[in-house]
DNA sequence: CATATTTAAGCTTTATTTAAGGTTCCCATA
DNA sequence: TATGGGAACCTTAAATAAAGCTTAAATATG
């Protein structure tokens, strides 16, 4: 189930949003942007639903801290309706602007629609995929051209790294610290001991996971089969 | 540059959207649903724009015929503007559903707030071109005249310096400072040697990098092919 | 005890530097 | 206007150094 975060002052209209929307939703509300704005460091959300006007924070700063750090889609949902008001949302990081008062049904469409642009248009929550390698890490499970993988913790972070981020480059310095997250007793050898176990177990004919010699590894993520 | 594909049987709308869109995108007309169709089949573009009513085939069969096939991001653009229409569009694959008429402004900031999502933020990687040079360093990706070539680390660093700052010249002091990060132990002819092999994989026929005697390298940045 | 992770060692591959001989260009001198 | 010497530069190939791979054994984890 999909986690909303909605910044909202008016008590009425969050009422509403909550009620029509926690049948398909785990709903949060913050009655404002800086409280919105903690609950959203101290969890993961799937979406935000933001006003703009709002005491103590607003939400085109909100916002703006959001998009900071992350890529999280954030849909307006304000009475100022006003052209340059949309423009200034949707440029400063808003993926959507919608305009009080507003339709339910509308609403619900678009926050359809959002997720399903922004989770890859994959039917399950939380779903990594790219060719032939598929993942589900709330469910800890790892298949390979539809075949399934048994593999390590370590292991399995590092692909789920790789395989979120096709052509990237990685140092080894930078997979240590996102998989091992400790940054004291680093050595380079054991990321190419697990490189060297990941690429037999998930990629035995060496296509996928290219070595950039003297910088790190990166995977291939555009392919024709 | 931005490919869009725009299907829309008013003439004088298609020719607005023309006129306000062709500095910052690709833009191609389709006058209909069928049409829009086969152009989509023979070619690839990054965005749609469709129309609802249109003679032969509507904007709705024609996205729904899109979805069959593509993930590309889809704004419709209509005069119906009834919640169940835009409920409609969005949940058979719609990104997003403007309502005619609309400000310029707004239809240009929602294009641009689809394209930022769809391509998954891509655009602000920090992409290094000049001329026939691509670096994307992220990726450790270099191409010359759109054929990737693959340079060592040392080479690599050389020639992005080079490419970041077109018609300047650098002597071998200064580019040994930045590429080896280490001043003593310094030799004129490392840096010689290294530039000799950048000129023979990136720059065979020694157009764009000069020698300048006595002073040191330059990048010629405004050629003319 | 079973499994996962790290260490260690020998080996392979690739990058970088060194060294030597050749080329070009500038400038002083004829 | 020629010419020769020297400094700066280029190129190549061999030598050296660095980075990476893999296996197996050792150690940790639970």
């Amino acid at each position: 189930m999909y986690k909303l975060l909605i910044a909202e002052d008016e008590k009425d209209i969050s009422a509403l949003l909550m009620k029509s929307l926690q049948d398909d939703y785990e709903v949060h509300i913050a009655n404002n942007g800086y409280e919105a704005l903690n609950m959203f460091e101290k969890d993961t959300f799937d979406l935000i639903i933001a006003d703009v006007v709002m005491p103590i924070m607003d939400g085109y700063t909100f916002v703006e801290n959001v998009r900071k750090s992350s890529q999280v889609p954030v849909m307006f949902l304000t009475s100022r309706g006003e052209s340059f008001d949309k423009v200034h949302g949707l440029k400063l990081g808003g993926d959507d602007y919608m305009v009080k008062p507003f339709e339910l049904s509308e609403l619900k469409a678009r926050i359809q629609a959002l997720l399903r642009r922004s989770q890859g248009f994959n039917q399950e929550k939380n779903i990594i995929e790219c060719g032939v390698f598929y993942l589900n890490p709330s469910e800890y499970i790892c298949k390979v051209k539809g075949k399934p993988m048994e593999l390590s913790p370590k292991l399995y972070k590092l692909l789920e790294i790789f395989i979120s981020h096709p052509n990237r480059v990685y140092t080894k310095k930078q997979l240590y610290d996102m998989v091992w997250e400790e940054d004291y007793m680093y050595d380079d050898n054991t990321i190419m001991v697990h490189m060297s176990q990941l690429r037999q177990k998930v990629d035995p004919q060496k296509k996928y996971f290219k070595t950039i010699k003297g910088i790190g590894y990166k995977f291939m993520g555009d392919w024709n089969e």
